[in-house]
Parts: structure tokens; C-alpha cells; sequence
DNA sequence: TGTACATCAGTGAACGCGCGTTCACTGATGTAC
DNA sequence: TGTACATCAGTGAACGCGCGTTCACTGATGTAC
């Protein structure tokens, strides 16, 4: 097994993983193509053999991102079947894990960085796919008055909304000490979506006391 | 009255508008300090005289973002004294639409391009007055039954969770155009709030048709 | 099985650029006497 | 009122840096016969 073999085999995907790492390390300012090639451990203009440019390189770590959160949300759905509000409270919990974990990647994953969609059908795709899977949790939701009655697509923008801010404040470091002081994040989370929600949530229920602190 | 006299006299407040137009033209990725100094007309080392660094006229920025903030912030609520409903959906809409009108601007302002708040007095401080406003808010409407009761310190987050993140998700791109295509900005953010809201909101009352589809 | 050749992935030097920051300077202003 | 001098705000050249991208190249792989 020779150590550097000239052809690396995977690169494409070597690389995507690699920006992964330097965003976990520089964060979203700090990703650079050069950066991404000295990491994958390859000379610096590797890269544009498997991509056009860096716009492409991010599509392909934001098209990353969305099937990360895919993977989670599916496998909150499967199971806790029949239990929507269940749901609905793990899955916004699984989208703030991904977001506290990986900082710089969920900022990318939700970011405009990547403008044109149309460009980057796998991108689109996935998009497509993740919206489709809270479309259905807010019906199973609406269905059993977890949540208003209404038009699921406003639903869903609420929901997103109201996670999507709570995650981005507290990666921007927006919520006042005074207040994240004295509450953990998943009781935190779990005041924002009991605002939202019709059925009362309890908290012994869906916060165990191994989460209080956090 | 000499076009170029050599002080500029309020250099300083110059900078800041230059660096708010800058936002405002290239986005938060293009802002620097030599196109800031350009924008003012004044030499790319002449910023130093102000500010001790990038890092000091962001938070300039940032604060300035705040205080306008602030101002409509208390006009909504000096406007519609005793009807906390019409104040929580006047002063999300206020939010809402400084996010819309400067994006680059809001984004710096709730972002943690600066991250030490200790060292920027003045921005500290306005960011608790607005927490404070926001305070005060909350607690009428959980007086009046349009919040559920409960610590106002929460609800604060959860409210400001929502609106933050239906602006963000705008200014991202991420509500799919099958969506936003359909409703105009202030009906979703409507929606988004009639979720977390315990009366029940009356399109007619606060969209009024001058806004659909917009 | 062996050879010629096309294809492909990765290299290293080079390009031009904009950036934040520094430094010695200079022009203007204000104050002491 | 006039002069000397300290203070201050803005200038322009220069620094070193990392960046995205290009280009001619080279080493490895695979295929045709």
C-alpha cells in the first residue's frame, strides 16, 4: 500500500468532505478551494478536475447538507409512527442537533451561497424531498389538531420559521445569556414549538431530565 | 464652498452610511473597508482614524441597525397603545420589512460578525433596549390572552424565533417559489403568526388588500 | 501476451486581484502668549 | 492682532497575504489490435 498513490480514487467526494471539515474548523468565511485541496491532501488546482468552479464544490456540500437532514428527518418519521406530535417535536429537534453540530455546514446548507437552483438538480432535488417530508408532518399534525387547520404550505413555512430562527439565533449568538443561562437548548426549543402547537406539550414528557442544563 | 476641504467633519458617521450602502449594493460578502473609505470619497487609510479596525466599523454598523430597529420599534408601539395584538403583528412587520428593505444591513446586525459584545459598549446596550421592548410586548399580550402565559423571557425567544426566521428563510431564498408565489409577504408572515397566537387573527382586519400579493 | 496510443487525474508555476493594516508624510485647525 | 507650535485628520506608497482560476505538463490507466 503505497502511500500517495498519483490517482486518489475518490476525490470528488474526498473533497466535499473535506470543505465539511474546514467549515467545521473555519466556519462558512473560511472555506476556500485552496484550503479544501490542502486538506484532501492534493495540489490546489485538483479540484477543478471534478469541479467547474467553488459555487459548484458548495452546491455539492449544501446538496450534503439537505440529504443529512433527510436521513434524520425520515428516520424520526419511521419511528414514532402515528404520533405526530412526536414528530413534529423530534424532528425540530434533529434539525437544531444538525445545526448546533455543524455550524458552518447547516449555515451553507441554508444559505444563498448557492443561488441559482437551477443549475444544481441534485440540489433542487433534495430540496424538493425535504419539503415533501414536512408537508406531510404538518397534515398528520393539522389531522389530529396538533396544529391549526389551514393551508399545509403556509404550515410549513411557520414551523420552518419558527426552528430555522431559533437555531439561527443561537448560532449567531443572539440569545441573551441571561436567558440561555437558565434554560437548556431542547427546553428551549420545546417553549418556541409550545407556542405554536394546539395540544399542550408536557414537559416531563418530551424533556427528560438528562436534557435540563444542556 | 470648496468641493474638497481637507477634513471631512463627520468623517465618521460618513463611513458608517458608506458602509450601510455598500450592504446595500454588494452584499455582506462585498463589504471592505477600502470600498468603504471610496464610497466617502476619502483615502483607503483614512477609516483608521476612526476605527480601530473592520472589526470596530462593523459594530458601528451593526449598532446603527439596532437603533433604527429601535425607532420603529417604539413607533408601533406608541401608535397602537392598549391593542397588543395589533403591536405584536405591527412590530413583526416592522422587523419583517428592514429586513426586506436592506438586507446586507439587517444580516450584519443579527449576525455574529461581531462577537464581542464586552467591547462595544453602545451595542450591547441597544440590543438589551430592544430585548426590553420586546419584554414589555410579550408580557401585554400574555396580560390579554394573545400569547400563552408562561415565562415572558421564553416567549420573547419564541416570537422573535419565528419572525427572524421567516425573514431569514426570505432573504435565503429557501420558501419555495410554489409558495411565495401564492401569498404576499405580509400575508405569510400573518400566517406564521396566527400559529403562535391564542386569538384568532382576522386577514381582513390586518391584510388589508392594498398588500395581497405582494 | 505485448505494444501503441488515447484518455484521464493530478502537478506546480504563474496570473492578476483585492484585501487589512502600517507608516512617514502633509495640510488644516486651534490654542497660548 | 500676530506668531509659534502642538494637535489632529487625511494622504499615498508600501507590506505581505490568500484567493480563484489558467495552463502546459506529467504520471497512471485503460483499450484496440
Amino acid at each position: 500500500m503505497q502511500q500517495k498513490p498519483y490517482h486518489h480514487g475518490d476525490l470528488k467526494n474526498a473533497l466535499i468532505n473535506a470543505g465539511i471539515a474546514i467549515l467545521a474548523r473555519d466556519g462558512i468565511e473560511g472555506l476556500s478551494l485552496r484550503k479544501v485541496a490542502l486538506e484532501a491532501g492534493v495540489s490546489h488546482a485538483a479540484p477543478y478536475a471534478h469541479f467547474a468552479d467553488k459555487q459548484t464544490l458548495i452546491a455539492a456540500i449544501a446538496t450534503d447538507g439537505h440529504r443529512k437532514i433527510n436521513a434524520r428527518f425520515t428516520e424520526v418519521r419511521d419511528r414514532h409512527p402515528g404520533d405526530p406530535l412526536r414528530q413534529l417535536i423530534e424532528t425540530a429537534w434533529a434539525y437544531t442537533e444538525f445545526g448546533l453540530e455543524e455550524p458552518g455546514h447547516f449555515k451553507v446548507t441554508y444559505s444563498s451561497a448557492v443561488t441559482k437552483e437551477r443549475d444544481y438538480p441534485d440540489l433542487a432535488d433534495m430540496i424538493e424531498r425535504n419539503f415533501e417530508i414536512l408537508h406531510g408532518l404538518v397534515e398528520r399534525c393539522q389531522a389530529k389538531g396538533v396544529l391549526l387547520p389551514g393551508d399545509p404550505d403556509l404550515a410549513v413555512v411557520g414551523l420552518w420559521s419558527i426552528v430555522h430562527g431559533f437555531v439561527s439565533l443561537l448560532l449567531e449568538g443572539q440569545v441573551s445569556h441571561n436567558v440561555a443561562n437558565r434554560y437548556g437548548t431542547r427546553e428551549m426549543l420545546i417553549a418556541c414549538l409550545s407556542q405554536v402547537t394546539r395540544s399542550p406539550i408536557d414537559p416531563l414528557e418530551f424533556a427528560p431530565l438528562a436534557d435540563r442544563g444542556r
